[in-house]
DNA sequence: CACGACCTTTCCGTTCACGGAAAGGTTATA
DNA sequence: TATAACCTTTCCGTGAACGGAAAGGTCGTG
């Protein structure tokens, strides 16, 4: 989903990098906001707890946003409707994500093999830490996928019988187990519902 | 997850059903609250918003609760932490709960196929919508995982090729993909971090 | 330069999901 | 029956995550 470009610091000039963008025409909070799905008093909000950097202001004092922070605030948005963090904790992960810049420059800065091993070594943690929180969320959300596609199926068998025949009318005792949870999105045909 | 037991009706007697509990031993509030991991405050709380029904009350006005209520409290435990859904949503969810045993009654007190449709296809509509938003937090999850994982492996290979040698000093291009997210624990050592 | 549309900060208000105290009742045990 | 340890309802408080108004500044266009 795309965290953040991590390649092509990009020095100045670059005409049309991708399709929709060109140059890097600076955006106003409302535009980005409608940009993202967030609000201006969310966004100013984010920044006040210290998830944006300090980003672009114009001579005046409007905050201006270039394709990074429009990432980094889509990130933002799906660490919290997605992954269900709160603000606080999707502060600690940016922080994470900034400790990720500063051991890419101290990488970039020696050559010690020990240093270079400490910093790998941290960062590998790190990333453990947020993996481990995230596959347990995941886990248990699989779960309830194939909790309710039990029931699909038990519901879409008696649309079968139904339609085929009553043979006789008792219901038959049905797997029961809680099946591997395997996941990937299988079958759903409504509105979102929220 | 165990949603609740959907069986057996257990008129009255009925030794030792599992293992660790016995006949039905009502809990009083704090008891439960321990056993699931809630306050007895947002327990009440959940009754006041209706996510409970008026479960049984002693002759005093304890509140009785027994294995059913207890599974119901895990449910709904698991919706708030594991999805994220707000009390407000597990609410709607619960409703739907409620759907469902009324459409078990009158399954079973109706022969018409026609109706006997109605109501299935109302329980497949419900399920599906479920389904989709569930699927749709799942499939964002499973993206941001796959993504740490890519960074995971960016690191590892960084590992490795400082313990072998450092033979030229630029970074290979790694495969770069968004990797087909197979969801699943895989690597993670460190504590929950909560 | 005037204007409308946007922006700024500041501050107070609100909803959600409880926490916690007050005032009093209940239950099991000594 | 008295005591401790629970329980009840009621109500006020709180932190998070904003919403929204006030008072004023800034931008591009006519």
């Amino acid at each position: 989903m795309s965290v953040s470009r991590t390649r092509a610091p990009e020095p100045p000039g670059d005409p049309a990098t991708r399709l929709p963008i060109a140059g890097a025409p600076p955006l106003r909070i409302h535009e980005v906001a409608e940009l993202v799905g967030l609000t201006p008093r969310s966004i100013r909000y984010y920044e006040e707890m210290g998830l944006l950097s300090p980003s672009a202001r114009s001579r005046g004092a409007y905050r201006l946003f270039d394709q990074l922070d429009v990432d980094r605030l889509r990130f933002i948005k799906s660490l919290r409707d997605d992954a269900g963090f709160s603000i606080a904790e999707i502060g600690r992960l940016l922080e994470d994500e900034a400790a990720r810049r500063l051991a890419r420059e101290a990488l970039a800065s020696t050559d010690d093999p020990a240093e270079r091993h400490r910093i790998l070594s941290g960062r590998l943690a790190s990333i453990d830490d947020q993996l481990a929180g995230l596959n347990e969320k995941l886990t248990r959300l699989q779960e309830m996928v194939s909790e309710l596609q039990r029931r699909r199926r038990h519901v879409l068998g008696h649309l079968a019988e139904l339609a085929g025949d009553t043979a006789s009318a008792g219901d038959a005792p049905a797997p029961a187990g809680t099946a591997p949870a395997d996941g990937r999105a299988v079958a759903a045909g409504r509105s979102p519902a929220r």
